[in-house]
DNA sequence: CTTCTCGGCTA
DNA sequence: TAGCCGAGAAG
C-alpha cells in the first residue's frame, strides 16, 4: 500500500502525519491516521497525543483525522474567552492558564506573556492555584523544541539569554532554558533563583529542586532589569501595532500575526 | 522482541 | 458511524 508520511503545516516542524489505508478485511478501504513526534514516537489517537503533550495544550479544536484546526470549534473557545474577560475573571481562575498557551494553530505548548486587554495593557499575575502538585524531574524537557513562528511559518530568531545564565541537566539547550524560565515566572510568584545546590551539577537526578527552573544560580543586575524593561516596552509596542494593523486589515478575530510577535518577548 | 494491521468495542 | 485501542500477524 502506498504510504505517505508528510510534514504537516498545522504541526510544529519535525512532526509527521501518516495516513494508512486498510487493504484487506471487513474494514478494507478505511484509513488510519498516525502522527510522529520529532523524536519518532508514534501516536495513534488524539487521547494519546493529549497525554503526551500535557494538559496545558488545548487540542479541542484539533482534528486528529485531518490534522487541521477546526474553525467551528475555535469560535467556541473565543466566545468563552470573551465571556471570561467581561466578567473580569471573577470567580474561579481558568486553571488552564496557569501556563498560558496559544490556542490557535499548533500542537505544542508555548509560554506567552498574557496581556488581558489591549490598550490599557495591564498584565495580571496569575492567581496562586494548582501549583502544589509534585513535578517531574526534568519536566521542562517537555518544552524542548518549541519555537515561535511568524505568519509564514519561518522560525523567529530566538532570544539571546544573558551569559551567566546556564542550564543544568540532560539535553538542556538555550531554548529549553528560556522556556523553563518563562514557565517558572508564570507559574509562581516565588523568587526564581535557579538551582542553588552545587551538587545538582554532579547528580541532577538526586539534587534537583523541582520548584526551580533547570538552570544554575544566577544574579540579575539592575542593568539587566533596565534592558529588559526596554525590550518589553518595545515589543509591546510592536504587538500593539500588529494588532491594530491586523484588526484594520481583516476585522477582529484574526490575531495570529500579533500573537506570534508577542510570543518572542521572553522573560 | 518491535512494528504493522485489522477487528471490534464504545460513545 | 468514527475513533480508539487490543491483540494477533508479520518481520
Amino acid at each position: 500500500m502506498e504510504r505517505k508520511r508528510w510534514e504537516c503545516s498545522a504541526l510544529p516542524k519535525g512532526w509527521k502525519r501518516e495516513e494508512v489505508t486498510r487493504k484487506s478485511g471487513l474494514s478494507a478501504g478505511k484509513s488510519d491516521v498516525y502522527y510522529f513526534s520529532p523524536t519518532g514516537k508514534k501516536f495513534r489517537s488524539k487521547p494519546q497525543l493529549a497525554r503526551y503533550l500535557g494538559n496545558s495544550m488545548d487540542l479541542s479544536s484539533f482534528d486528529f483525522r485531518t490534522g487541521k484546526m477546526l474553525m467551528s470549534k475555535l469560535n467556541k473557545n473565543r466566545q468563552r474567552l470573551r465571556y471570561d474577560n467581561n466578567n473580569q475573571n471573577k470567580g474561579k481562575p481558568d486553571l488552564n492558564t496557569s501556563l498560558p498557551v496559544r490556542q490557535t494553530a499548533s500542537i505544542f505548548k508555548q509560554p506567552v506573556t498574557k496581556v488581558t486587554n489591549h490598550p490599557s495593557n495591564k498584565v495580571k499575575t496569575d492567581p496562586q492555584k494548582a501549583i502544589d502538585q509534585p513535578r517531574q524531574l526534568f519536566w521542562e524537557k517537555k518544552l524542548s523544541g518549541l519555537n515561535a513562528f511568524d505568519i509564514a511559518e519561518e522560525l523567529v530568531k530566538t532570544m539571546d539569554l544573558p551569559k551567566g545564565l546556564q542550564g543544568v541537566g540532560p539535553g538542556c539547550t538555550d531554548k529549553t532554558l528560556l522556556s523553563a524560565i518563562a514557565s517558572a515566572l508564570h507559574t509562581s510568584a516565588a523568587p526564581i533563583t535557579g538551582q542553588l545546590s552545587a551538587a545538582v551539577e554532579k547528580n541532577p537526578g538526586v539534587w534537583l529542586n523541582t520548584s526551580q527552573p533547570l538552570c544554575k544560580a544566577f544574579i540579575v543586575t539592575d542593568e539587566d532589569i533596565r534592558k529588559q524593561e526596554e525590550l518589553v516596552y518595545s515589543v509591546r509596542k510592536r504587538l500593539e501595532e500588529a494588532l491594530m494593523a491586523d484588526i484594520i486589515a481583516k476585522g477582529p478575530g484574526h490575531c495570529r500575526a500579533a500573537w506570534n510577535m508577542g510570543v518572542s518577548t521572553g522573560p
